[in-house]
DNA sequence: CATGAATGAGTGTTCATTCAT
DNA sequence: CATGAATGAACACTCATTCAT
C-alpha cells in the first residue's frame, strides 16, 4: 500500500510540523507572559523552547507571523468555545450569567494565551502608528452583550436602556472582563468562582427592573 | 549684587531648565500616543519635539528617567487632583457618584497623559521581567472605593459586602475607569456626560439596598 | 552677524556631512575592488574606514542607497566627462578616436569607481531577478558610438553600414572599452598609451573606406 | 553471479548518482541566469530542482563543489569543442573566421552555461579576497589568438604585430565573444550569424595587409 | 546649552551545513 | 538515498547612549 505509506508519511510529516510551530507558539505565549511584549525577543523566545533562534525562523516566515498565530489561534480557541454557547433559547438574565461566567471560565483555562493576546494586540502597530489587530477593539465585541441587553429589555426582564445607554454598559462589561485577564496574571491565586458571583451580582442588579 | 545675579542666574537656567524639561515630556506622551510604547524611541520623540536626539540624553539621564518623569507627572497631577476631593463629610452615595465624575473628566482633560502612563506603567519591566511600575498595579489604587463602600455599608446608604464583594466591586469600578482612558483615545468623541451618567447609574444600582 | 554665522554654520555642517559621505563611498568601493561585490559587508567596508558599522547606518538609508550612491557618482563623473566633449565640429573619425581615447584615460585614472560601478550593475538584482540597473546595459550607451558611426559613413570618412552593422561595431567598441576597465584591475601596469593607439588603429582599419 | 551482481549495482548506483549530480548543476546553472550569482541559494537551486536543501549537500561535498563543477563542465565542453578544431592546416584568415564563429556558435548553443561560468568565475573570491578561478581570466586564453595572428603575420595574411599590438588586438577579441555571452542573455533573439558574419568582416578589415 | 557624529549591543533574518530518521 | 529539521555564524539595520565641539 504504497498511497497509504506515503498519505502516512505526509500526515505525519505535517503532524510532526504542527506540533513543533505549536510548541513555539506555546514557548512564544510564556515568553510574552514572563518578559512581555517588547522584551519577548526571537531569542528569548528560542532560550526558552531549547532551541536556536534560527528554528524559528525555520517554522515561521517572520516574527510578525508567529505573533499573528498566536492572536489568531486565540481567536479560533474563542469563537469555538463561545459560538455554540449564543443560545437564543436561554432567558436574557441567564444568558447574561452564563457571558460572563464562561468568559472567566475561558480566561481562567487560558490565561497566558489571553494575556499575550492582549499584550500583542494592544502593542502591535504599523510603522505609522495604527493598531495592526485594529479590529480585535472594534464594536464587534461589544454586539452579543448588547444583543442581550435588547432582548432583556423587550421581554422585561432588565430595565429600560437607551441605544448609548445599552452601549455603556457592554462596555462596562467588556472592561470588567478585560481586566479579570489581567488581574489573574498579576493575582493567580484569584478565587474565580467567587469572582463570577460577585460580577454576576453587580450586573444583575445594575439591569434590574425598579 | 553678584550674587543676586548668580541667583537669579540660577533661577533663571533651573526655569529654563524645567521648562525644556516638561517640553520633551510633553512630546515623548504625545510620541507614545501617535506610533505606541514600542515604537516611541527617542529618535521619534526628538522628531516631534524639533530637537536633536542628544539634547533628550542632555535633560534625561537615560530613556527611562524620562518615562519614569511622565509617571510621576501623572502622579502629581493625579493626587494633587483627586486629593483634596476626598472628603469625609459627603455621603458615600454622593462620594461616589464624585468620584466616577472627577475620574472620567481628569481623564477627558489628560488623556494623553493617562494613556502614556497606562502605556508605560503596563509595559516597563525589568531585564528579569517583573513590572517596574508594579506599585500602579496594586491594591492602593482600590483603597479609596473600598474605603467608599465600607463607608456607605456602614451608614445603611449601601447594600452589604463582604471584603472580597468590596474589592470585586472596587476592580470593577477601576477597570471600567482604565478602559474609559484607551476608549476615549480610540474615540474621541465619545459623550463624557453621558457616560458618567450611565456608569452613576450602573454603580448606583449595584450597591443599592434592596 | 548671526545669519552669516549660521550660514557658515549650516554649509560646514552639510560639507562635513558630505565630506564623510564621500569618505565612506571612497571606502565602499575601495572595498568591492579588494574583496567583490559579494563579500562587501557593511562590516567590511567600515573596517576599511575606520568607523563602526553602524556609522554607514548613520550616514546612509541602506547598503542599497550606499551602493546606488557609487552608481550615481560614475553616471555623473560620466557624465560630465563625456557630454563636453561629444562635439559635432570634429570629423567623425577624430571622434571616434577621441572617443576612445577619452574612455580609456577616464577608466585609468577612475579605475575603482569603473570597476565597483561594474560590479554594483552586473550584480545588484531585485528579489524577482531583474537587474536592479538594467538602465546601465540599454541601448542608450550606444547611441553616441551608432551616431558617430552614421556620420562617418554619411560623410563618406566610413565605410558603408547597415543598420544592424552599426550596432554590432559599436557592441563591439563598448565590450572593448568594458573590457579594458576589468584588465586594468587585474593588470594595472597596463601600457594605456599603447592600447589607445591600438584601440585606434583596430577601429581605423574596421571603418576604412576601400 | 555475485560479483557481477555487484558490479552492475555500482555501476548502475554510479550512474544514478551522475546523473543526479547532472541534474543538480543543470538546476544551479539555470538559477543562476535566473537571479544571478548573489542570490543564487542552495534553496533556490533545490527549489528549481525539486528537491530538498539536504539533498544538495549530500551529492556535492559543498556549495563550493557545485559551483566548481559548473566551472569545470564549462571547461571541459570548451576544450572538447574547440581543441579538435585547431587545426594547423587551415590559413590564419579562415582559422580566425572559424575561431570566432564556432565560439558565438557554442555561447549559442550553451548560453546559459556560458553565463553562469561567466558568473561564477567572476564573483568566486577566497576570503582575502583574491579571485579564486583566477586561472581563467588567464593569458592562456589569449594564446589560439595570438598564435593565429602570429601565423597570419608570418605568411603575409595579416598586417604586422608588435607583441604587444598581437595582445592587445588578441584581447579585443576576446571581449568581443564574452560581450556576447551577455549580450544573448540579455537579447535573445539576437541574429546570431549576422553578428558572426559582421564580426568576422570588423576583424578582416582590422587586420587586414595595406 | 545644543548639536551632529559615533558607538556598540541587540534584533530579525538568511543560509550553508550537519544530522537523525 | 533522501528528507525535514536544526544549527550557528553572518548579515543589515535600529537605537540608547556618549562625546567633542
Amino acid at each position: 500500500m504504497n498511497t497509504d505509506n506515503e498519505i502516512t508519511k505526509l500526515k505525519k510529516v505535517t503532524f510532526i510540523e504542527q506540533a513543533r510551530r505549536s510548541q513555539i507558539i506555546e514557548c512564544a505565549i510564556d515568553t510574552i507572559v514572563e518578559i512581555g511584549y517588547t522584551q519577548a525577543s526571537l531569542g528569548e523566545i528560542a532560550k526558552r523552547a531549547n532551541v536556536s533562534k534560527g528554528v524559528i525562523s525555520y517554522h515561521f516566515s517572520s516574527k510578525d507571523e508567529l505573533f499573528e498565530q498566536i492572536v489568531y489561534k486565540y481567536d479560533e480557541l474563542s469563537k469555538s468555545t463561545f459560538l455554540p454557547q449564543f443560545d437564543m433559547q436561554i432567558p436574557p438574565k441567564k444568558m447574561m450569567q452564563k457571558y460572563i461566567k464562561s468568559h472567566l471560565h475561558f480566561i481562567e483555562q487560558n490565561r497566558n494565551l489571553v494575556y499575550a493576546n492582549i499584550e500583542i494586540v494592544s502593542n502591535t502597530r504599523t510603522k505609522e502608528g495604527k493598531f495592526k489587530f485594529a479590529g480585535k477593539f472594534d464594536e464587534r465585541i461589544l454586539e452579543p452583550i448588547e444583543y442581550i441587553l435588547l432582548l432583556g429589555m423587550k421581554d422585561g426582564s432588565f430595565r429600560r436602556f437607551t441605544k448609548l445607554s445599552r452601549r455603556i454598559l457592554a462596555q462596562t462589561i467588556r472592561n470588567t472582563i478585560d481586566g479579570f485577564s489581567l488581574e489573574i496574571i498579576r493575582n493567580p491565586d484569584v478565587d474565580v468562582s467567587e469572582y463570577i458571583k460577585e460580577l454576576n451580582l453587580i450586573f444583575d442588579l445594575s439591569t434590574r427592573v425598579d
